[in-house]
DNA sequence: GTCTACATCTGTC
DNA sequence: CTAACGGACAGATGTAGAC
């Protein structure tokens, strides 16, 4: 690990309070001080809780048709996704936090870290962060302050919880004893990488907060667990393990994969999605100017629906030489889609996944000028151009025209891409 | 028997 | 009207066939 700097390593973790639903009420502003979610694909979960949504108890994952009826009484309003507003969001929270650090790594849609060694009065530098994203997005988010990149998520955990932080917490400023005190307070599942699994388990041993395992052998930790476990001791005791990362590893796998909107019996049907998933599949793969060496389908019914019979499948078909032809992933999608259908299922959701991806560049020509040919590069080219410029689907293969089938997804309130969409603005008045 | 590639499961946000 | 429970990843674990 090699910091550029001499100086010991300062985290700062900046993460969006509620994101989805906050971006929602940014555009609609009659959403404020409203339990608001935001629900998955197809309307089936809450993925995302207003404040006062989580006050109605609403959890992270409930399914929307269990709580519908009594989150409306209490006035609540249930959004569809929108992840083109949510990624323009998060584009712009990103460019604004570079503003205060050159060293970032965006860790997802709504978190990052900073690089901040050298830096003082973290506190001040915490509070001028949130003001300007506040100031120029309107979005409100937390900011921790810590040695380590585990500790830092424990500190914005701490800022988000607190109001009396001012949703900023400088872990580095706090005594051992004032540290030793807080982190004795919060349960052990808050750590980075302890889920519910972990935490149960560690909970058998009688660690059942931060302090305790942050205090554990790291030894014992590592022959129990892990060594990824033994490395969060560590990183608790304020020795960082874990670097900034700040150039994106390259993608290994690429997935397209949907629920449907209701069950699907048929493979008409399902050839319809799967070749849908493949070209959407290709498609971002073209656009990372990589190329897939192997492709991997899959189908399966609901698990939920326990009393009926259950049945998945996937298979992967490797390509004599990699390659990014939307046609010939589909070909390959359907072919495998056929080798693993049964009829007589109600299946639920299905997906298309590119695996043992390598640059396009690295592809050696020959083989991809054999396989391929400079004409369907060609092709390539043209078809993202118009789907670019024209909408998504203006050009489809066969394989995913069509009526849409009892597949798609429903998305009952979707709100409109404010950012993106120019037609779907509302109209000046 | 072991090795390996593929399939499936688990965990995270 | 009824029925209705995410998606995108990485990495671990399980398993069947090759040798």
């Amino acid at each position: 690990m090699s910091e550029s700097s001499a100086l010991p390593p300062v985290f700062a973790l900046v993460d969006a309070n509620n994101f989805y639903a906050s971006c929602e009420t940014v555009f609609n502003p009659k959403l404020r001080g409203r339990p608001v979610i935001v629900l998955s694909n197809n309307d089936g979960c809450a993925i995302a809780r207003s404040a006062e949504a989580k006050a109605l108890g609403i959890k992270m994952g409930d399914p929307y048709f269990k709580i519908e009826k009594e989150f409306r009484k209490a006035g609540g309003v249930a959004l569809s996704s929108n992840f083109a507003l949510y990624a323009d969001m998060s584009n712009r929270v990103m460019s604004l936090l570079s503003e205060f650090s050159a060293r970032q790594e965006v860790y997802s849609i709504d978190e990052c870290f900073l690089g901040m060694e050298g830096h003082r009065e973290l506190t001040s530098i915490g509070l001028a962060i949130r003001s300007r994203i506040l100031t120029a997005t309107g979005l409100p988010v937390c900011v921790g302050f810590a040695p380590t990149k585990t500790l830092s998520k424990l500190a914005n955990h701490v800022a988000k919880k607190q109001p009396d932080w001012n949703g900023v917490c400088d872990l580095t400023a706090l005594s051992a004893s004032d540290q030793d005190a807080l982190v004795g307070g919060l349960d052990v599942a808050e750590v980075w990488g302890v889920g519910r699994r972990l935490a149960s388990a560690l909970h058998d041993m009688r660690i059942t907060t931060v302090r305790q395992l942050r205090d554990a052998n790291p030894k014992q930790i590592r022959s129990r667990f892990s060594v990824v476990l033994e490395r969060t001791v560590l990183e608790l005791r304020g020795i960082s393990c874990l670097a900034l990362e700040e150039v994106v590893p390259p993608r290994q796998q690429i997935v397209v994969s949907r629920s449907f909107g209701a069950p699907v019996y048929d493979l008409p049907d399902l050839e319809q999605a799967v070749g849908t998933f493949a070209a959407r599949a290709a498609e971002k793969l073209r656009g990372q100017s990589l190329a897939a060496g192997a492709v991997r389908v899959f189908i399966h019914t609901s698990p939920f629906r326990t009393q009926e019979p259950q049945y998945g499948k996937s298979v992967t078909l490797p390509f004599h030489a990699a390659c990014d032809d939307t046609l010939r992933i589909t070909g390959a999608s359907l072919a495998g889609l056929k080798h693993i259908y049964q009829p007589g299922y109600a299946f639920s959701k299905a997906g298309v996944m590119l695996d043992a991806l390598i640059a396009r560049d690295k592809v050696p020509v020959d083989l991809f000028e054999m396989v391929d040919g400079s004409k369907s590069q060609e092709l390539m080219r043209v078809l993202d151009s118009v789907n670019s410029k024209f909408g998504k689907g203006s050009i489809a293969t066969g394989a995913a025209c069509g009526a849409p089938g009892a597949w798609t997804m429903r998305q009952s309130n979707k709100s409109p891409a404010y950012t993106t969409q120019w037609d779907e603005l509302p109209k000046a008045r």
